[in-house]
This record gives structure tokens, sequence and C-alpha cells, in this order.
DNA sequence: CGTCTCCTTGAAAGCGTTCAATTACAGTGG
DNA sequence: CCACTGTAATTGAACGCTTTCAAGGAGACG
């Protein structure tokens, strides 16, 4: 992991509010000042929070358009690159200047914690790593194919799971003709329809909701 | 939505954009247009979205100051009145009509989505109902004692679990002398030390991360 | 006093974790 | 180009926790 641009602390800062980090790096840690955020223009970067029992939940993945870091005065999380990346810094969106782009910020921000609340309310290990490939594979972009950058860890610690359930499962997904495997980072999607049983939900947001008339929860 | 408070009433609190619910009755369906959004001034709310395969998850709760319903154009969960609500109604924040709270509402809410996204972090059930209760007492503002107006179920929906697990492990907890039950709903917390070890985390310092206090003119 | 709903508790089964070992892969140097 | 080496991923087996199935109890309300 050689470091051909800046140290994780002294942040090279271009022309354009640009920056660049190596793979590994971090863009900054839980506790320092929120000073700015990001977004991300290309590569991966993943936010994590250390608890105190030693374990690490990785509370978001962000890609190229996304923005992470908007939050209070304090970082509550820390945030690393997952592949080299290029971010452009941003003005902090609370309590002092505000930017005009800092409601889009924090929709942003707020779709994205959504994301994990919705992959960690699913129940079972199948259910999550099926929703968590499927939403992978909506964002990148390509349709049939996943690419998975982050190691298994990062996964498991997204999902709340153990790197071997997820290596685990995984495996039976292949096994099962659900996906292929194609090396270790690049998942191809064979049976969409079955991810999505597994998943338990329909994968898009927006397009079909089908809340008919249907009373939930008669008690209510 | 349902009105149950008498006419003068009524008429007197629309003028203020309030709105009175009784316990059990919805605020908006999921599916629903998202035209406002909410604040609650007395009362307890809880969001929860409805997943395909049938089981139910709770989002969050949301206690008198905090803001809820801030989404896109479509409400992706439900709420619903835990107890008896009060609450302040707010034109939509986003695409439309921006209101001057806007941000501010949108900062509540990424800081709910996170709230959940800790809870759910923790391994073990014990791990998140401990942490709960802390996180409930705290926001209860009584210090040693902890209101539960929510079912178990809802409990267990929030934190991913069963409801038996939940009664199992708060049961547990008392026959350890970790708390006392005061009835079905009401719980004396006599061991925070012991309760916040389980926890796992200090619980506090996640609470400062709050938005409170917006700058006009501060410099960098 | 009965009924209803919600909560608690028990026992067994299922699933994810843990401990432990093996295998695949990338980077390096011969 | 190929062997070597360290890291990451896979797989196996036993254990433990949560769920599931099932039953019993505690309040609330008429």
């Amino acid at each position: 992991m050689i470091s051909v641009v800046a140290r994780d602390d002294e942040v090279r800062q271009a022309a354009l509010g640009l920056v660049q980090l190596a793979k590994g790096q971090a863009v900054y840690h839980q506790g320092d000042p929120a000073l700015h955020w990001f977004e991300v223009i290309s590569g991966i970067v993943r936010t994590c929070r250390f608890m105190a029992d030693g374990h690490r939940q990785l509370t978001g993945f962000f890609y190229a358009g996304d923005v992470f870091g908007v939050e209070g005065r304090i970082h509550s999380e820390s945030a690393e690159a997952v592949t080299d990346v290029v971010l452009r810094r941003s003005r902090s969106a609370i309590g002092e200047q505000p930017s005009l782009d800092a409601p889009r910020a924090l929709e942003k921000a707020l779709e994205s914690a959504r994301r994990s609340i919705f992959l960690f309310g699913h129940r079972t290990a199948a259910n999550r790593v099926a929703a968590f490939l499927i939403a992978t594979a909506d964002r990148s972009g390509i349709q049939a194919g996943v690419e998975l950058p982050m190691s298994r860890a990062d996964i498991a610690d997204h999902l709340n799971l153990t790197l071997h359930t997820v290596s685990r499962t995984i495996s039976d997904f292949a096994r099962k003709g659900l996906i292929a495997l194609d090396g270790r980072q690049h998942v191809r999607i064979l049976d969409l329809g079955g991810l999505r049983a597994i998943a338990g939900d329909e994968g898009s947001e927006d397009s079909r909701i089908a809340v008919g008339d249907v009373r939930h929860g008669g008690s209510c």
C-alpha cells in the first residue's frame, strides 16, 4: 500500500478543493472536528464507528456522487478510503456558513442512513447479504455484475455479521446458482428474482410500494 | 388525518398547524405523498416500515421536540401515535417550498437515523436492550427512571429482536439487580454503570452531536 | 367476574458465532 | 515465468444465543 499521495492527517488540497487518498487511508477520524463534508468524485469510501467493546460498525459505503461527513461539530464516525479515491471537500454544512448545497448534502446523508437501517432490518444472514448484493449492484450501475472492492470483513461489519457468515452465505448463493463468482471481488448475478425473494423486499423504493388499504397492526 | 379534538379546540389548533391524535392512530402511511413533516409537541410517535415478508421494522421513536417525516416525495415509512400526541405540521421541506426550519428538521432526522443505526450495531440482545434503556432514559429526562409506553413488540421491532427475547432480557436485568420493574411500563435503573457495561458503550458520547445551536455569522 | 390483550416463561430447534484449519490469491523476488 | 510469502477468504465442527412453538399469568375494562 504505497502512499503516492497525502498522509492520513495532512490532506493535500488541490486548486478545486479536491482531495486524493490512497486505498486504506483515513479521510478523517471519529472525534475530529467536523470542519468539512465531502463528495466522492471517484472511488469508494466507508464510514465506520469503533465501539467500546472493540468491534467496528460500518455505517455506509459511498460511491461517486455520494456525500458523507455531514454531521454536527464533531465527526461521530471515521471515514476511510476503500479504494483509491478522489473527493471534493466542502465547508461544513452545519452551524456555520450555510452553503447552497448543504440541504442537498443533508438529504443524501439521510438517504444513506436510511439505506443502512433498511439493511439492518432484515432478519437472517441470507436476507441481509442478498439485500446488500442487490443494493450494491444497483449503485454500481452495472446491472448483472457487482463489484465488491471492500473486504468480507467490511461487508460483515456493515451487515452486523461475522466475515465467516458472509463468506458462507455468498458461497451458498453461488452453490444454488443465484450468483457466480468471478474471482473474489466480482459477482455476477444469475437469478435476480431469486435473490430478491431471499432479500424479502422489492428492492426499489419509490416505484412499487404495495400499500393498498392494508391496515397494518390493527391495534395501533 | 383524523382529529379527535373538540370542535373549538380543533379550530384553534388548526390555526397553529397543530394536530392531535389518539394513541394508535396513524399520522401518515407508508406510500403517502410527503406533503408535510411533523414536530412532536407532546406524546410519542413511532415510525415504521412494513417489509414484504410481513415483518415490521421500527425505525424510530420520537419525543417532544423531535422531528419526523422529513423525506423525499413519498413517505417511505408509516408514522403512528404510541401515546396520545400533539404534533405541529409543517410544509414539506424538500423540493418545493423551502422553509427556514427545513435544514434543522433534516439535521434532527439525520440524528435520529444515526441513533437507530447505533442501536442496531450492538451485537447481542442484552447489548441492544441495555443500550435502548439507557438511550430512552436519557431522552425521557428522568434520570433513574424509564417510561416504556411502547409495547414489547414495538421495542422488539426496533431492536430487530423478538418480543420474547426482549421480555426475557428485561427480566434477566431485573433478576440481576440492574433494574427494577414497577409495573410493565416503568423501569427504575438501579445500576447504570452495569447497564452501560452491558451496552458496551459510554452512551453519552453520541448525544452531543446534536445540532441544537445554529450560529449566525460565526467564523470558521 | 369474565374476557381480552399483552406480557412472561419453558423447552426444543435453528442459525450465527467461535475456534481451528485449509485453501486461494496478490505481491515480491529469484 | 515460476516459486515463495503473507494476507484474505473459505470451509468444518461444536457451542451458544435467539427464535420458534407452546403454555401460563397479569392487568385493564366492561
